[in-house]
DNA sequence: GGCATACATGATATGGAATAACATGACAAG
DNA sequence: CTTGTCATGTTATTCCATATCATGTATGCC
């Protein structure tokens, strides 16, 4: 599901997903930047860590926990759920990778070093996920939450629908 | 998951949304308002279905699977996941339940009858679920789903946070 | 009525997601 | 060296979800 068609489109914003990019390259920077920002804000990017970060980012797509954990063991890592999700809890926590609540799976971030409130467009027939950003709370969400008094602190935004690539396929 | 510690509902009052309501009333309402439009549109709002709706509207807060199926099965219902999960199925497929993705779990409809893509604000402390209208497609997101060619289908808006009942108590 | 069909339910079994609880190891600070 | 903290490992369990097959029930058609 990466690579195929798609005509580069304006690359530096939003989207990133649904187009050609140099992948090899894009792994390595992305991993170059987790542990550059590990060193500055004092956070461990610990081996288990580090590879499961590095198989979202070389995967490419949501995968669920129990498919990390099946490479964690092949790679010779502590191969029960907890290590996985430990992992997972702190590449969550710090914004490496997101999960994606509808598939309940994880997906390495596409745009790290960024604060940012993510929004996901996942492809219901080939399972391919791309991050936007999304600005919910000023929506109307936003304006129902200040007027009931809920104080919003995170959002989950998830659209699903069909990927270009599978809707030029049928 | 979902905490199972509600106190007996012995008052006619609620929390819908965050605000109190006349509950007997809107219980009431909203199964024949779900009858009316199953007879319309020839669904089978059967016993089963209906005594799943029932009991989501009374609750009035997200149910996981499993406490769904405990009632059932204290109604004498069939006590094994698909019973439960076919019901879900018919009531989310046609609008009367909503299920949130954040708890896996499930709300009754708080606007039956309209056709709309529902937001959720879920409070991390209590768990209670107020339902608000959305309009994600016409926002940013929207605007980057046309970019790249992806066709929404469905959109999952959760926004988790803290309802001004917790606020109020902290 | 008898029959075919579609749909609803029931029961079994299994797979995948997530966490509780407890033990060990590595390491830095005092 | 001891203590505290954090990361890892392991066991066990609970919850969420679906595939599969069998049975029942309403409906419409001949």
């Amino acid at each position: 599901m990466t690579s195929e068609t798609t005509p580069a489109l304006a690359e530096d914003t939003a989207l990133v997903g649904f187009q050609e990019h140099d992948h090899e390259n894009c792994v390595d920077s992305a991993l170059a930047i987790a542990e550059s920002r590990c060193k500055d804000e004092g956070l461990r990017l610990t081996p288990v860590r580090r590879k499961v970060l590095e198989m979202l980012l070389q995967e490419h797509r949501a995968l669920g926990a129990y498919a990390i954990l099946d490479r964690l063991r092949e790679a010779g890592f502590g191969s029960q759920p907890p290590v996985a999700y430990r992992a997972l809890d702190f590449l969550v926590d710090n914004g490496f990778v997101h999960k994606i609540e509808r598939l309940n799976a994880f997906v390495a971030c596409a745009h790290p070093g960024a604060t940012h409130s993510p929004a996901f467009m996942i492809c219901r027939k080939c399972d391919a996920v791309a991050e936007a950003h999304s600005a919910p709370a000023k929506g109307a969400l936003g304006a129902a939450a200040r007027a009931v008094g809920f104080e919003i602190e995170r959002t989950v935004v998830e659209a699903e629908g069909v990927c270009p690539d599978c809707t030029e396929k049928a």
